[in-house]
DNA sequence: CATGAATGAGGATTCATTCAT
DNA sequence: TATGAATGAATCCTCATTCAT
């Protein structure tokens, strides 16, 4: 089961053949049919199965006690790392989330509660900023999460080619913090 | 041909079948051979002429003139209207974008062109900006810009079911512009 | 679309392939779902047609100023005659029927009425001789062909290995006739 | 075993599955295998001892010393009577005869034994009528038992919806007897 | 140019059968 | 002896692509 999951890194949906899999996983066709009761059912666990790893990753490394600027770089980094090596795994998260809402079923439950975390992780520690008086109060934790995984997506999508030194997660957050404009100051909290 | 455009934008690549294309666009199968050469080139034309469309639109819309927090505002509005108008084209750029690179030939070239048409329509403006000292200039403005696109995915995308309040353009800059902490002013440019 | 029908005189239903019998009829595979939207309307369509054959056989012998005994000998030996070159098309009628009838559809209305057709051939002649008070008139002629067609599937099913002298549509017909004790006389008719 | 057999009666062979087959049972699928070579194995064996049992019935009930019309209405119901309940096992048998022939080996032995002892049990009635001058001689007893199975069939099978009173078990051995003229008497043996 | 009937390679899915436990 | 997880051959069906009209 954890080799067929494998494979769906690799290739697209409509790309993938149940035969490939079968070899990959080492494993005999008809046996993927014991687990999954369908190619998308294999499709999406493996996706939701990707994405619980991941929040299990966010709840190891949670960052409490940590600074609220601090915390950020740490929860992208984590949440960017895990991404950095399976990066199919992220695109068919980026992907597929919209079909995988178009499914009925526990899948579906199980799909958004996963999203759902991995978006509170990171609004936990905004949220803290906000109490905190760090951060201005006049949007929701969870609008500025997602925001900021937005930025994350687009560090690690489109700015591929960027150089390293605009990359950072220390640069990026800046922007998140400080805004294009933010002449001011920088590294303040 | 503009009908067979249609199609695209309700499902998903391997769920379209050339014969709905064709019913759909009124002609016959074999007609959709002279055009295109494939159906991923039928694929490819659609999205990449979309596009295309899109940059018109940018285009059309210039802001040379205008201050640049509104020259931003009206960029991404004119963006997210275009999507919000032809969402699964928005899908299919956004998912479809790595594949079209994959691919050799012209339409990659034009595909990227594309691209970097859009960034640069908004990296514009954000570099008027960075010209009149009004926006920092620690980063270029093409990174700021894929950072902007960014949010306005986000907005469009994970956003859709928060208060419109939150998600007003407006809103949006200020987050751009003024960054998390915000706290100083607002509206100030 | 005949040379199908072919195929499902030699084999069962499950033992035929679409491979099999689109390589006897000489198409393509796909071609078949052209025309039948399944195995099992290939199957049916291909019965019914099969029964429809036989029936506008038994149109076109039709025995309306013939006696009535001799009216019988020909209706039976024209559908005897008709199954005995299409023997598989004759067991797939009585072993299908049951089946065709759990099938909804316009399937099911034409086999039904194929049946009923069969049937009323058969009891048209026998509805001539009670008429002319030639045969008894305490049973429906339907229930009596019904009783016929039976002798004439049990002659030409289980009797195969007897000799051919009892086995003649003649003697068949006196034992309907005459019955069992049939005594007294013969070929009174 | 004998819960196997319960399978059959409700599916036609290529929809029945084994696990199916084991499910009910309540063994596990391998077991099977333990006491049937085959699944055709396992099928021909539940019908023959199907036959088996219906074999064992018309034995029991055997009207040796009664009146030949009382004896064939009692033998008719008999084996109407088994197969009414059974009348999955009923159509395994009509219509599977012939494979069963088509198969070499012992089970094709006891399959036309069994069935040859069906026959032999009506046609020992008849030979007693035979033999009293009670019917006629023209034809062997085993002809003119396999005609009356055939009309047992026939009610059985085809008219299901006429009304009761012209599928009594009565009317159906006059109609044998005395024929479809049958004018001068009835009930006289 | 336009068509759409014909094609058949390709792939998902089933299920009889085996065999290690 | 009993099991049922694993297997993969077998088969139905789809659909991109072609080509005669």
């Amino acid at each position: 089961m954890q080799a067929a999951e494998e494979v769906f890194r690799t290739r697209q949906f409509h790309e993938v053949t149940l035969d490939e899999v079968a070899r990959v996983a080492d494993v005999g066709k008809g046996t993927i049919y014991l687990y999954f009761s369908d190619k998308e059912d294999l499709f999406f666990q493996t996706a939701v199965a990707g994405f619980e790893d991941m929040c299990g990753l966010l709840h190891a490394n949670a960052t409490d006690g940590v600074p609220v600027r601090e915390g950020l770089v740490r929860t992208c980094e984590t949440i960017s790392g895990f991404f950095r090596k399976r990066r199919p795994l992220f695109r068919l998260i980026l992907t597929q989330g919209e079909r995988a809402l178009e499914r009925g079923g526990s899948l579906r439950q199980r799909w958004l509660e996963r999203r759902k975390q991995m978006v509170a992780a990171v609004a936990a520690v905004v949220g803290r900023g906000i109490a905190a008086g760090e951060i201005r109060s006049g949007l929701p934790a969870e609008v500025l999460a997602e925001y900021l995984l937005g930025m994350v997506r687009t560090r690690a999508w489109e700015l591929e080619d960027q150089p390293e030194a605009w990359r950072t997660h220390g640069a990026m957050l800046d922007l998140f913090l400080y805004g294009a404009i933010g002449s001011h100051t920088t590294h303040r909290l």
